[in-house]
DNA sequence: ATAACATTCAACATATTAATTGAATCTTGG
DNA sequence: CCAAGATTCAATTAATATGTTGAATGTTAT
């Protein structure tokens, strides 16, 4: 749809970008989309799936006027899209592509956290105690039985989709509800992603209590990304 | 080394960053110093090998005292490296990772701006008849012995590294350098990397000129990092 | 229709960023 | 040691981004 000098892309009326902006900086521009804390945020809680500006403010604690307007800065760069279901806007990540680009600058940042932090503390301490699985490992291990999988994101959630068998106990009531989980098996937690703070804490609060306790490598997106079982969703 | 409260990394002193940065604030400082199109421009030279930044700022057309600057912002976020070699600071890439990263950017900003540009018009014109070939396409025909390889970049940049058997004509010079051409094979060209506008360029003058010809896929770094023959370089 | 709700818009104060300029630092060759 | 060159630093200005507030829009249910 084309109108004088503006198009319809996406929801949005955009005047045309092309013709002026190099390519440099059509990059430079998604980069910068990223280039911000609270949109990772979002952009981490879009990678569990489709989600409305409510609930996405709701969980990452922003404004929702705050929260709409980040939404659409990932929109207008291609992003992120979405969907109006009547009085609703449901946001979702435009595509996997989004995913691996958003692995990489993990992958990368991550590098550069790690070589910062052995610096700073002479070498990793607990961090080899918290060592992950991958995901393959985690098949197998599954396969055999001998292990419990926790999802320990918040239910809303869990219940949006989820590691297929995996049981739901959020990492703030894991220390009342130890009790649930079925005694022997080793236990591997995961939630959102690689750098999700969760899954480290429950494995902590777990070892804590003499239950053996790892974490996944990555989280739920990654997983679902891979096309291995998921439960739970629309 | 570490003294109170600062740590040297990189040749840099800096404050301790982790205590207080999340992990979402510490990518977000990676996209950020993404997120200007000098810096990727630099980047994408970094990426064809060493620079001093006196030779970035040269072929990037930047002041000296913005260059180091810029390079200054992609250092601290561990984007690049620099080393010291008497009155010369060179920088680098400081990984494969970074090549990944830059390239997923690519992947996502592209997929917009492509589909963004086939609203504007109507659909695709030129970019069909420029369709890339792929590396393992190149390394099959160049076994043929069917293609010429010719490389489009700046003589100093040919000079630091090239595909094995290419041909240096700066895109410039091309049109009063034809007849250096070999007849009758297909011309490929390449240079910085996918979306490097010399190649496209040099494409359409040839094609102007009635040689047939394409461009690859992707430039050196890429074909650097996937292993294939180089020559030249240090 | 009207009220309640979800989302977006517009305007503002505050903070960051980018490029320029000129000076400061450091290194090498004479 | 001194002069020239390479790089970095510091200070300035203009431009841009962020988060808040309150109003505007559009949708559903009563």
């Amino acid at each position: 749809m084309i109108f004088n000098d503006y198009i319809e892309y996406n929801g949005v009326f955009m005047s045309h970008p092309s013709p002026k902006l190099s390519l440099f900086e059509q990059f430079a521009a998604v980069a910068k989309a990223l280039s911000s804390a609270p949109r990772l945020d979002l952009l981490e809680l879009l990678a569990q799936g489709e989600r409305s500006v409510e609930a996405l403010a709701q969980t990452s604690g922003l404004s929702v006027a705050n929260t709409s307007q980040h939404l659409q800065v990932l929109r207008r760069v291609g992003l992120a899209t979405s969907r109006k279901a009547g009085a609703h806007v449901f946001y979702s990540l435009s595509g996997d592509d989004v995913l691996d680009l958003l692995a990489a600058l993990r992958r990368t940042a991550g590098r550069h956290v790690a070589e910062v932090d052995r610096l700073v503390r002479g070498y990793f301490k607990e961090r080899d105690a918290l060592e992950a699985i991958s995901r393959g490992e985690l098949v197998r291990r599954m396969r055999e039985g001998s292990v419990t999988v926790l999802d320990v994101r918040p239910p809303e959630e869990f219940a949006a989709g989820h590691i297929a068998g995996a049981v739901n106990i959020p990492a703030r009531d894991l220390k009342q509800r130890l009790a649930e989980l079925p005694a022997g098996a080793e236990v591997i937690a995961y939630c959102r992603g690689p750098y999700c703070v969760l899954a480290f804490e429950a494995v902590a609060t777990l070892r804590h209590h003499g239950v053996m306790a790892r974490r996944v490598e990555d989280g739920f997106p990654e997983w679902r990304a891979a096309g291995l079982p998921v439960a739970g969703g629309a």
